[in-house]
RNA sequence: GGCCCCUUCGACUAGCGGUUAGGUCACCACCCUUUCAAGGUGGCGGCACGAGUUCGAAUCUCGUAGGGGUCACCA
């Protein structure tokens, strides 16, 4: 489903410069979701000729991660996200993390208080599960009564000044109903009743996520609010404190959620979420980008394919689907080939992967052997790291056979001995030699091309599951071929002292045991 | 459970009153072939349900069901 008719409209009265923001918090694994939001707050910004703003919520203080941060930053730039602002490079807005904006905080929260539009609360701990768990007995909602709203003003101060540890809530309304503009959604309403008092200040003196968002986008010149559905419910929050603020609203977007295969939203602990593990599978950036944006957004004309240029080209709001989409590897896996296969050259490829050949121990002569290799096994991986482990042949004399290869070689043990000296007797080594060289013998032997084939791929790669034979053999020069088809002669040899195998192999296509 | 959001093939989606409901992934088959892939061709498979509105609903309205989100001094 498209946007509802006579949505909200996305331009703001004026001409203001839009600006819109990521608000991670460095809680753990850079999580694929602020990656999501970062796109399309990351395109709009763009297309609007506005700035896009990475600010840290580092307010909870429990679950704070100092390397967080800068895996936040990493990833964004792995990712061509670049902020206009950020903790990193600073920008008008400085500072860009919240625990180093508490003096702000504190400046609204009071004038809140003030104006009475918040209150002290003194409550602990227990007494507020006692609250909930009465609240939910009485089947009267849940969460906060609203009971230190009646505190008199001179009790608070007095209470307040003695040292007692006390929370700021929001007084919002009993009655009526809070009005969300959505822009994707259209108008949401949302009960006061069902607004709690939300804990604007913690007594510890930091600010909730409730008081510091509002606070910085205003103050940020934020235009447009880009975050994930989860915030529709307290949403009311927020609009509440930008009208007793008087401040305007930004644009509200709640986006649909990425979900899990089980529906579910994806979540850090159960989900592999983390763009860090996405990158160490050897996904590539500009695939993930373009999978990420077909995730509730589709290109007008239907194409599946595109840059993040196109995107910014044609991005609308309008054509966000509100479903909900499952994340799902197999898919980012296809298009991550074809960025692989169709996209990027094959000179930035080598440039990627070369970290993941690097961290094998593979190490090459010259940068030629490493593009010949990439080239040759390009079709038949989907991600830089099936790269590294499907290529270790060509980096290593030293590999074992498998079972089925060691099949194939003992099958092809005459022609192994023949091609020796064909391909020994070769000036040059280069495709078309080595392949009509190939194919002659297969035709003066009268064979089938597998019978000969098969055995020599198991020669040089150990494996039955490869390239072609001639591409092999190229890639590896003559020496090597040569090294390798000897190798398995000795093999033979040395491995089949006895004149038959003990068991009688059942083998339907190279059955031409002799 | 309250509140809120959502609902087209298994998955991602196109569709915005008249279409044989289109494409992509996955899956299956065939072709190509020297194995594995890649590539090509074809196939399987869907408007959650029920009422309206209308000459005509996947498209508009309402209801039901289902799914999700959220109910913290976390974001």
């Amino acid at each position: 489903m498209s946007v509802k008719q006579g949505g909200v409209s996305m331009s703001q009265e004026s001409l203001k410069t839009v600006v819109t923001r990521i608000a991670p918090s460095p809680t753990g694994d850079p999580h694929v979701g602020t990656a999501y939001m970062s796109l399309f707050d990351y395109v709009f910004a763009k297309q609007q000729g506005g700035k896009f703003i990475l600010r840290i919520e580092d307010t909870d203080q429990k679950r704070y991660n100092p390397e967080s941060e800068q895996r936040v930053i990493d990833a964004l730039k792995w990712l061509g996200l670049a902020p206009d602002e950020s903790p990193e490079i600073g920008g008008p807005n400085a500072p860009y993390r919240q625990t180093e904006r508490l003096e702000l905080y504190q400046k609204y929260a009071n004038q809140l208080l003030e104006s009475g539009h918040a209150y002290r609360a003194f409550e602990t701990q227990e007494e507020l599960e006692q609250i909930r768990e009465d609240m939910q007995k009485s089947g009267l909602g849940q969460g906060y009564d609203g009971r230190a709203k009646r505190l008199s003003k001179e009790e608070s101060d007095k209470r307040a000044a003695s040292g007692e540890a006390f929370v700021i809530r929001l007084a919002t309304p009993t009655e009526g109903e809070t009005l969300i503009k959505d822009a994707l959604r259209g108008e949401v309403r949302i009960p006061n009743s069902e607004v709690p008092d939300a804990v604007l200040m913690k007594s510890d003196g930091i600010p909730t996520y409730h008081l510091a968002v509002v606070v910085d986008d205003h103050v940020m010149g934020v235009t447009h609010v880009v975050r994930g559905e989860e915030w529709l419910p307290t949403a009311p929050v927020h609009v509440l404190l930008y009208q007793t603020f008087g401040w305007q609203e930004p644009v509200w977007i709640h986006m649909p959620l990425l979900k899990n295969a089980d529906g579910k939203k994806l979540s850090k602990r159960r989900d592999d979420s983390s763009l860090d593990s996405y990158k160490e599978q050897g996904i590539v950036a500009e695939a993930l980008l373009n999978y990420l944006a077909t995730m509730g957004w589709s290109m007008p004309d239907g194409r599946e394919f595109f840059s993040l240029k196109d995107m910014i080209k044609q991005f609308k709001f309008e054509r966000i689907s509100l479903g909900g989409s499952v994340f799902d590897m197999k898919r980012l896996r296809h298009y991550n080939a074809h960025y692989l296969r169709e996209v990027l050259d094959l000179e930035t490829v080598a440039e990627r992967a070369k970290p993941f050949f690097e961290a094998a121990g593979y190490s090459w002569k010259d940068e030629d052997y490493l593009l010949d290799v990439i080239d040759v096994l390009l079709p038949r991986i989907e991600t830089l790291a099936e790269l590294t482990e499907q290529s270790a042949y060509f980096f290593s004399d030293s590999f074992n056979y498998t079972e089925e290869a060691k099949r194939k070689l003992e099958a092809g043990q005459k022609h192994l001995e023949a091609l020796e000296r064909e391909l020994s007797r070769l000036d040059f080594f280069d495709f078309d030699d080595v392949d009509d060289a190939l194919r002659e013998y297969v035709k003066s032997e009268s064979v089938k091309m597998g019978e000969v084939m098969m055995p020599l791929r198991a020669a040089l790669t150990g494996s039955t599951q490869a390239p072609g034979v001639s591409d092999l053999a190229v890639i590896l020069g003559k020496s090597r071929t040569l090294e390798r088809i000897g190798r398995a002669i000795s093999y033979l040899e040395a491995g089949l002292p006895d004149d038959k195998p003990q068991k009688p192999k059942k083998d339907d296509e190279a059955g031409a045991t002799p």
